[in-house]
DNA sequence: ATATAAATTTAGATTAGCCTAAAGTTATTT
DNA sequence: AAATAACTTTAGGCTAATCTAAATTTATAT
């Protein structure tokens, strides 16, 4: 029952914590989607997890997948070990902000615990990644991190950004450019209904910048 | 033709440089035992390794395999990775000797080239390994290194450790416990014919250790 | 030169994870 | 409540890398 995961599996979990945050469960072809893979092989492994010892997802047929706890500590410790290594790559080995992600997906699988532990240190125990995303902690808790987004603000509200999703590397080369990334103080200055727009004054910059309904949802604010 | 190898093609590749290193060919079984898999598994690897485009390896039914260029290349890009990797995990994070071996062999298959040429950089373009094996350079040339085995220097002569076979943990912690370290300065007082023991006199040491020949072997030296 | 031992290869299975195509189930629309 | 659309599962195959067991080849010793 102990055995080793191989990265397929703790690809899925990692999958199925992700789509569960926003949809409460995760189903067969949002899996498949996620995953690039088709459904029926989702389907496959679906049905591996669950009859795994210990389970690893509440399986209903139709009805798509919920993690058990030990899926759960399964997924956490690989986001665990994802987020400190985007954070290690960026701030150890100057990877640029949009590249260690993809870096960071194929390592995760394979760093040891001494591993982890040892770039856990050099960071100094870090609470979120370079995209602000919050690292679980070693016994797995999760540190709190902003869960407004950019697209709740009205005009006329200020915040700081704390969190960008993290999963396409063009929107935050983009973002960059734009010098929109965590810590920076932004306010709304204008927000079209027509189009979902937000004009956005960045502190200590003199251009507006205009963002998209679709950009603004992935970013996350404290005000 | 160029399509990335598998994780067990780079280690056939590694394992057959190692041993052509001594033997100047590595045979089936050779082989089955340095990867502790069966001699039918190897065979079987052999035939796909010959059936590339291009060809990894020159294969003559019974006879073992030589690298051709095409895999010599592939086999020392992947021992740059390994032994960058193993200097990394010492001097960056702080591993022990004898844990690096272990950490850095499933690493190498994974990290990309940006994270090659990030750690190179951030080590200063090393050539040498924690063992004082030598590290191929980007164009994946080699630097020289000792050549001359502890076991070929006889009563009187001395020398500087350079260099210690690293597949072995437990050789490298008792190594390690006595002092025997590259850079370590030595001196041998003495040597048994029957029994082939070498008696070392360590540099600020008093304690003369006595090392066998089965040792004495792997140790690689100065004048 | 024949028998035996050692090394190697062949043949046939196994496992994980993926695929396509067909069949079945659930949800939505009229 | 029937038809259609959307989704999910089943069934059967494929590839990579391994295994065991049997067959073959090479080397060694009488």
């Amino acid at each position: 029952m102990e055995d080793k995961l191989t990265q397929a599996v703790e690809d899925y979990l990692k999958a199925i914590y992700e789509l569960s945050q926003t949809e409460g469960r995760a189903s067969t072809s949002k899996l498949a989607e996620y995953l690039e893979v088709t459904p029926a092989s989702v389907t496959g492994m679906i049905k591996k997890l669950a009859s795994a010892n210990p389970p690893l997802v509440d399986y209903q047929k139709h009805r798509g997948v919920v993690l058990t706890e030990a899926g759960m500590n399964e997924a956490l410790e690989t986001l665990r070990h994802h987020r400190l290594l985007e954070l290690f790559l960026h701030d150890i080995l100057g990877y640029p902000w949009d590249e260690v992600h993809e870096e960071a997906e194929r390592l995760e699988h394979v760093i040891s615990e001494k591993f982890e532990e040892r770039i856990a240190a050099v960071l100094g125990n870090p609470k979120h990644d370079p995209h602000g995303d919050p690292i679980p902690r070693l016994d797995l808790s999760m540190p709190a991190s902003a869960e407004t987004r950019l697209s709740d603000l009205g005009k006329g509200d200020s915040g700081t950004i704390k969190r960008v999703r993290d999963t396409d590397a063009d929107l935050l080369r983009h973002l960059s450019d734009l010098g929109v990334t965590p810590e920076t103080q932004v306010k709304v200055v204008d927000y079209s209904d027509y189009d979902k727009n937000t004009h956005l004054k960045i502190k200590n910059q003199d251009e507006v910048v205009v963002l998209g309904q679709n950009i603004t949802e992935q970013i996350y604010v404290e005000a």
